[in-house]
RNA sequence: GGGCUCGUAGUGUAGCGGCUUAUCACGCCUCCCUGUCACGGAGGAAAUCGCCGGUUCGAAUCCGGUCGGGCCCG
């Protein structure tokens, strides 16, 4: 049902081109996700999607399973049929080719990580360099003191003082799973590996992940260590609970910033798991990097390896590099929404500015010229700079659509170009294009 | 002709003698966003309080004049 195959390896990186086949249709990597958390990719329609040639989506077990319920969606005849998802264009068929009825690839994230980044996560932190200088990169990324417990928001409290005057409520992390606070409602819910792979049976994606616990990057080595064998623990509970042969399993390597924890639940993971991701949260692109190192030596060479949540442009040129396959991230929707538009090095991006420009800036009023000229997306093609600054700054809905329109389709291709490249024998000379 | 009112950043406003180096909102400028609670988060610039003159130790705040807007009475 599931089949890997490796068609070509990088002679100078670890970078490869591979072929998943999964029972919605064939997936190639290296392949970028995008992010549609509750079976939408935000603005963005599923014919959009076909459009901007992406190949499966990712949505998330933790939000459809509070609404609209696992149930509904089973009931509706599964994930991708739901959404009307019916997958990316595949290189071997006709543009004509009918998609009434078909369904593409989907995968669903198994709610570990909802624990930690709606729950342990809350708590705002800023992370300064050595110099007390803010830093740009994972400012946002905030984290509880390991002392302190996790904390979820109720929806109900809109405004900022109605927050601070709520009881919040607190989120326990158990050795067989965790009570939390839905966000939706406030209503209290168990997640365990039993209920999350039931979930993730129940919405029917082709790929699903272990339920995972997830580590604070400011925690010491003893309690990343108590957090890792949690994560171990729950992905045996959760291969066992798994019933279904038409889904294949991620299990996820965890260990936060330590070599021996990550090498050793990098063996585990592929030892037991039919394929393996790599998750966690990092403090900086090195410490990224790093983990990606000391993980991928230990992974057989025939498993997919999907790095969750990670997806900027220059990671994802790093991450190919050393051999992962599958990405998702939301930067790019998120990005497209706040006007924040990738861009190529030719049109002035680079490392410093992540590939983006900010449309909002007021250079841009005037501006005649295409977003990102040469790029061959639905927004590119059509409109100029200075409107999208003038929908943006109108907050017109158009403009957060033709931003995540083009963004989507910047980073989908630029992935489908690096596979081209790795194909063609070129990858290390593209990266150096990009990254320099 | 007489009377009453109002005049504070781009806009709308708070303050009505020292607690204000003048409040808040929107707008403006910039930055941030890595398994999305997110049209979100952070920072910044911008007003000699219509003008002139008094009273006072001290005036955006009180008084007089003046200019401008609005209203009322003849």
């Amino acid at each position: 049902m599931f089949k890997y195959t490796i068609e070509k390896k990088d002679k100078h990186t670890k970078a490869r081109v591979g072929k998943l086949i999964t029972p919605h249709g064939e997936i190639l990597t290296p392949n970028f996700n995008p992010v549609g958390t509750q079976a939408t990719v935000k603005t963005l329609s599923s014919k959009d999607l076909e459009d901007i040639g992406a190949q499966i989506v990712l949505s998330n077990t933790y939000h459809l399973s509070l609404r609209p319920g696992a149930d509904v969606i089973e009931k509706m005849g599964g994930l991708g049929k739901f959404m009307s998802w019916s997958g990316g264009r595949s290189p071997s068929s006709p543009e004509s080719e009918a998609r009434q009825g078909r369904i593409g690839p989907t995968m669903t994230d198994s709610g570990g990580f909802q624990v930690f980044s709606l729950g342990v996560a809350q708590k705002k932190v800023t992370w300064k360099d050595v110099h007390g200088r803010k830093l740009s990169k994972f400012s946002k990324s905030v984290f509880l003191d390991p002392s302190d417990t996790a904390i979820l928001l109720p929806a109900i409290t809109k405004t900022r003082e109605e927050k601070e005057l709520k009881k919040l409520k607190e989120a326990t992390i158990h050795d067989e799973g965790v009570w939390f606070y839905s966000h939706v409602d406030g209503s209290k819910h168990w997640f365990d590996a039993q209920v999350s792979i039931g979930l993730q049976e129940q919405m029917g994606a082709d790929l699903i992940v272990a339920f995972d616990d997830h580590e604070s990057p400011l925690w010491d080595y003893e309690l990343t260590k108590l957090s890792l064998e949690r994560t171990s623990r729950w992905g045996i509970a959760s291969l066992k609970a798994h019933k279904r042969k038409d889904q294949l399993m991620y299990g996820v390597v965890h260990g936060g910033m330590y070599e021996d924890l990550r090498k050793f639940s990098a063996g585990f993971t592929d030892k037991y798991f039919p394929a393996v991701s790599i998750g966690g949260s990092y403090t900086s692109k090195d410490v990224l990097y790093q983990v990606m190192d000391w993980c991928v030596p230990n992974f057989q060479e025939d498993k997919p390896r999907h790095m969750l949540g990670i997806g900027e442009v220059q990671d994802l040129f790093e991450g190919i590099s050393r051999g992962m396959d599958f990405f998702d991230c939301v930067a790019p929707t998120r990005r497209g929404r706040h006007g924040n538009l990738y861009i190529h090095p030719q049109n002035g991006g680079h490392k410093e500015n992540n590939f983006t420009l900010q449309i909002t800036n007021a250079k841009f009023i005037l501006d005649a010229d295409p977003l990102d000229p040469g790029c061959l997306c639905f927004t590119c093609q059509n409109y100029t700079k200075a409107y999208l600054h003038h929908l943006f700054k109108s907050d017109e809905i158009l403009g957060q659509r033709l931003g995540s329109i083009h963004n989507v389709y910047f980073i989908v291709n630029l992935v489908n170009k690096i596979r081209e490249s790795i194909m063609e024998g070129r990858f290390a000379e593209m990266k150096k294009e990009w990254l320099g």
